[in-house]
DNA sequence: CCTCCCCACGTACACCGTACGTCTTTGACC
DNA sequence: GGTCAAAGACGTACGGTGTACGTGGGGAGG
């Protein structure tokens, strides 16, 4: 039948499967089904399923906007790519723990590095500094998708319900939990996002570095 | 033979196995071999797979050290904690992505967050401020030992190393990248998880709260 | 025409989670 | 001791999985 089965359109419709059925629902056989395809011919365009699922992830990292400019402001850039990241993690919540779970060294994978290395240089940090601003940086923002993408996936199996008891609370000790419990339950994710992230920001602009700002000599 | 056989053995068994052989290679036959028993006898002391891994992920938890006092200095206490997690994490590296990606409101599960409440309270954040705060440390280190953990097993499949060609890295407009290869192949995970903790606390100590120090008036 | 290669596809195998039934052991009660 | 019931170890079986391998058809180059 009309079946032009390409590499391409193999991943994005595993993207597609794996956001509407979630992660533990894809398989070769399931993903073939979907194409309107026999399983075996996936295998003519991608080696594995370990590699699709390599694939999906760059595809998924492939569709971040790097439009910031570091020599302008670095730390509206920093903001910028972070969250740049949050929002494609928001486009594809259930493939964030794919993404997150394998690290990418290709080219793509590759291009927001670049960026955030320039930033860190923008804002004055230069050799080891740069790379260490960049990683704390990057952590945060990946705990905080892998948090929510969590958040996300339970929520999806919405057969368990949070069960926090206060009475049980009470009788483990755990008395900050209880008497915080509204401020826990009610999730702002963007909002503790954001907070996080103009903590480090700060703390970042708080830091001796060869150029105090980003209009300054640079190299 | 000799078969006991208890849920905390299956569990325990279940940590070795990942920890020998690797999340994926993990499976109830197998686990039962291990134990030399039937694969079906464990369904007598675990209702299904994904249950055994969250057991797996509570006993990992378990084993948190959570002996800091707020109440003599809160950033110490942070310290201790978000070393308490990293350390754990490195006794179990390869079970970090199945602790990492359940979220667990048991009473086990809900320790660390109670620690942590505590802290923040003691550093003068009080209720919805306190949990960002902690959500804030929270997801730096959950981040970076996502990235250590997916580091790892990337080593531990070592068959395929890290494909760094500068000529290739040129060609793709990766200047930055090029430049600071060299510190970005040496890495030292304590160094950057230290840099990024210390951000982020001075960062908080920088922020307004009700009692500037561990020792004041709270509540 | 023939030939060769690409690629879709079916079959097959080893392994997976687990529902179900069976058998053995154990321990409580008379 | 005898009896009975519950617990738990185990085998079998079923539907599903990744993928190695062989087969067949259709388009391109001679």
């Amino acid at each position: 039948m009309g079946s032009p089965l390409s590499r391409d359109l193999i991943v994005r419709t595993a993207v597609e499967l794996i956001e509407r059925d979630g992660v533990n629902a894809i398989s070769m056989r399931r993903l073939a089904a979907e194409l309107g395809s026999g399983a075996m011919s996936l295998y003519n365009h991608v080696p594995n399923k370990s590699a699709l699922l390599d694939a999906v992830a760059e595809h998924i990292l492939a569709e971040l906007e790097l439009d910031a400019d570091p020599s302008v402001d670095w730390r509206e850039a920093a903001r910028s790519m972070a969250r740049g990241f949050r929002e494609v993690a928001g486009r594809y919540p259930r493939s964030v723990m794919v993404v997150a779970s394998r690290q990418l060294n290709t080219t793509v994978g590759l291009r927001p590095v670049e960026l955030a290395l320039a930033t860190a240089r923008a804002a004055g940090f230069d050799g080891q500094a740069a790379v260490q601003v960049m990683r704390a940086v990057v952590n945060y923002v990946l705990g905080c998708l892998v948090h929510e993408a969590s958040l996300t996936e339970a929520r999806w199996a919405a057969d368990a319900a949070p069960r926090l008891d206060e009475a049980a609370l009470d009788a483990a000790g755990l008395v900050n939990v209880r008497e915080l419990l509204p401020a826990l339950v009610e999730h702002d994710s963007e909002a503790d996002f954001e907070f996080g992230l103009e903590l480090l920001i700060s703390a970042l602009d708080a830091l001796p570095r060869t150029s105090p700002d980003g209009a300054g000599s640079s190299g």
